[in-house]
DNA sequence: AGGATTATTGACCAATCGTTCCAGAAATAC
DNA sequence: GTATTTCTGGAACGATTGGTCAATAATCCT
């Protein structure tokens, strides 16, 4: 070990993906990221290898957090589906900020193995929180019994999906909410 | 008027797009654009001005035709609940090939007038048919007498969206399917 | 204190970027 | 057939790109 570094890699990343979002990956230059993160470039390319490492460490990163804070507002309430009502609830709140995760999949799709390995394990792990929640909901009696619990698992996460991109073509508050009012309809 | 133009606007657009949905605005060089238009770069700028200009140019094709394909689904069948499927059926089949407006959207969220313009025009049209159909839908009794068909319209757009984002992330047809039939169930 | 090691800084690199200029070719108008 | 207009391809533009190098500075370990 030797002389340690300045910044905080974690909040490095935060200011990164905060650029990231707003521009996707191929619009955003090392000149931009450096000044944001407020770090020389050579920092930069010494911390993270280069402009595609730093994206996927930004990527996994806000996907990671994201995710676990889903997790969070699914455990939250006393039945189940409180946790779903509660969960599109903060996807709605947070919707006006573009999403790391979804953005990286519109603009590369799974032509890039690592981006796609951190994305499905951020998905898988969401996924089958989710399915065991509907599973309760069910038992609950607030879940229609005959739906496929990993069939509709699916159907949430492509809701919030659904709701991101919606927030960022410009739907108000309002029409996020309806949104996510019909998508739990189809649970019933 | 002088000498004709000796390649036809239309397919060169056509090729145009197919770059700009696998690569994003961004990352489409003048080059590739040229390459895969089969023309020199000047033409190219003699007929579009920039790569912007070609750019707005190919979503709005893009987006065009893909509205009035909807608005052809829409209107096969002999129930208007046959259209609604229908339509969601022929999103799927084509879910593999990237969606311009939705890449546009991600890319760059509502932060270029002109680009919002050409989006939310082709929106409206799109939803206006679609609330009618679903009132239609309603009266023929296949969907529920209380659901807002505003509301029910934007919610099927936004699944037309969920649909592509996974098939974009790597959803097979089978999940596809499962996503649309539970979407259609919000509307029982 | 001193040597080893690593971060930082700023200059620097070739390559590519979007765009324009130029010269020649081709097609219509008269 | 000549004039005019516009298209076309290639060369060229300055600016910016992602990425590197060498020198300096700062820390840890002994």
């Amino acid at each position: 070990m030797a002389r340690p570094r300045e910044f905080d890699l974690g909040t490095a990343l935060d200011e990164a993906i905060g650029v990231f979002r707003e521009q996707g990956f191929a619009a955003s230059s090392a000149a931009d990221l450096s000044r944001a993160m407020g770090i020389g470039r050579q920092s930069l390319y010494g911390a993270f290898g280069d402009k595609w490492g730093l994206y996927l460490a930004a990527v996994k990163r806000d996907v990671t957090q994201d995710t676990e804070d889903h997790l969070l507002a699914l455990s939250t309430g006393p039945r189940a589906i409180d946790g779903l009502e509660i969960l599109l609830a903060r996807v709605r709140a947070k919707a006006a900020q573009a999403c790391l995760g979804l953005c990286a999949v519109c603009e590369f799709g799974r032509s890039r193995a690592e981006l796609t390995a951190i994305l499905a394990a951020a998905e898988r792990r969401f996924l089958a929180v989710l399915a065991a929640r509907l599973r309760e909901a069910q038992q609950e009696g607030s879940a229609g019994p005959e739906i496929d619990v990993k069939e509709a698992a699916a159907f949430l996460a492509a809701t919030i999906n659904a709701v991101r991109v919606a927030a960022r073509s410009g739907a108000g508050a309002a029409q996020l909410q309806a949104l996510a009012e019909l998508a739990l309809r189809a649970l019933r």
